[in-house]
RNA sequence: GGAGGGGUGCCCGAGCGGUUAAAGGGGACGGGCUGUAAACCCGUUGGCCAUGCCUACGUUGGUUCGAAUCCAACCCCCUCCA
């Protein structure tokens, strides 16, 4: 790896963010001489992003702090036809309400990092679907497709490895890359667009956006990508028991949030330090030689960070304080997630694998039942007896709740209503 | 259009007339060990008003006391040929 000299790359480098560059060189130049105007490209099939985006959200943050400008592309076009790479089946077509719901949900997740606006260095956010829906066939054909064979098309991993694994790949799925090739084309023309980052399995869309851009305008355009991130123990990220680790508080809760990055694996803390936080590189380097049980205030200084970039520092310290009482101390964290019971069916009494199943600590009454013979359910801390026992005003605490439990990580507070 | 192969639970994959809510693995969840980690060990893994009932092996019919297993038609996927 060369010597960078652009704030932009040097930081990137030193944080694990580079994975492969066309003319790193090349571009640590141009990024240290003048503000460049970069983009990454993300898709519209969900109203939230998860962590797995987080990687490159982080880039383009990056790029702003050192004075550049990051557009954010979102995928109202592509998303209509679906990106093989890395899929073995086809995605589901989604329709353009559900595109542009899904747009504004996402438009969401990106204000915690980057400043929008209409200044030199302000982000905006764009979507491809204002210069992909309008597209005739004919003229793309001509001005386009002339720019790419098939052989080359044939070559390109998204493509190959579902041919090769004899997975059927429609037409529909092998224009992807074309479109994507397209949309770098059109941002140097309108945005003057000088580098597309993206992840590392978008390589070869980058590639060919860099090519059609060369070809057709004769601009010298960049490309980098970022490395696919594991955990330690070689899982893909962003998976607990939970679900996906969405960034709409709607969908994920803070003290969620906050204890995903918490339990992350020993051999993470730095590599997620380094790349989730922006915590200066000493301290980092401090933090992550720490061994043993010390290494766990390091991940609370993780999930503090981390949670804090994403859901502002009162969230952080609200999601750090409840994590506390509930495995450090005692009583009852606020941001533990609750359910609200009204007070005569708890007079009544609920069958504790029911409420399990109310709560969503059992997907069913079954699975509660399993739990509870497993002997991984409590209640307010105490091992439940039998499945069938009734839950009733008896087990509310001074303050009016029940703690339930299934694991030791998994709590809900049932609240007594009207 | 022709010939052959195949569609099984969250996923992969066995089963090929009863003992099959369906082997085995993965994943997931729970327990143990730890540090709210990893690895490892153990258990669980269709639903419900639950000593019972209901739904399940592409779909629909049929044969049989009894079918995921046999037959027929249909749908879908794959391979080779046209």
């Amino acid at each position: 790896m060369p010597r960078l000299r652009s704030d932009f790359l040097a930081i990137l480098q030193a944080r694990g963010f580079l994975h492969q560059a066309t003319d790193l060189e090349g571009l640590d130049a141009l990024a240290a001489k003048e503000r460049i105007t970069a983009y990454i490209g993300f898709d519209a099939t969900a109203d939230s992003l998860h962590v797995g985006s987080l990687l490159p959200i982080m880039c383009l943050r990056w790029l702003q702090k050192t004075g550049h400008k990051p557009i954010v592309l979102m995928g109202g076009g592509t998303t209509k036809i679906g990106d093989p790479s890395g899929k073995d089946e086809s995605r589901q077509l989604l329709t353009g309400e559900v595109i542009e719901a899904n747009i504004a949900g996402i438009k969401c997740n990106f204000e915690p990092f980057l400043s929008f606006g209409t200044g030199e260095t302000d982000a905006i956010m764009v979507n491809n679907a204002d210069w992909l829906d309008g597209l005739t066939y004919i003229p793309l054909l001509r001005d386009v497709g002339r720019h790419f064979t098939i052989n080359r098309m044939l070559a390109f991993d998204s493509v190959r490895l579902r041919l090769d694994r004899q997975q059927p790949l429609t037409f529909l799925e092998f224009n992807y890359m074309i479109l994507q090739a397209y949309d770098y084309l059109e941002l140097s023309r309108r945005h003057g667009c000088r580098l597309q980052m993206g992840g590392s399995d978008q390589w070869g869309n980058i590639v060919n956006g860099i090519e059609l851009t060369r070809r057709v305008s004769s601009k010298e355009v960049f490309g980098l990508t970022t490395p696919l991130i594991t955990t330690a123990s070689g899982q893909k990220m962003g998976k607990t028991q939970a679900g996906a680790i969405w960034l709409s508080p709607e969908r994920l809760s803070n003290y969620d949030y906050w204890q995903f990055w918490r339990n992350c694996e020993d051999g993470d803390v730095g590599h997620f330090l380094r790349l989730f936080t922006e915590l200066p590189l000493e301290e980092i380097a401090r933090l992550e030689v720490l061994e043993g049980a010390e290494l766990n205030e390091a991940k609370k200084i993780l999930a503090n960070a981390a949670t804090t970039l994403l859901r502002g520092a009162a969230a952080a310290e609200q999601a750090a304080e409840t994590a506390r009482r509930t495995f450090e101390g005692d009583g009852l964290g606020a941001d533990l997630p609750g359910i609200a019971v009204p007070l005569s069916r708890l007079e009544k009494g609920i069958a504790l694998f029911h409420l399990l199943k109310e709560a969503g600590l059992a997907a069913s009454s079954g699975e509660g039942r399993r739990l509870i013979k497993g002997g991984g359910a409590r209640i307010n801390d105490r091992p439940a007896k039998n499945e069938t026992q009734a839950i009733t005003t008896a087990d509310l605490s001074a303050e009016g709740v029940i703690k339930l439990s299934a694991g030791k990580k998994r709590h809900v507070l049932v609240k007594s209503v009207n």
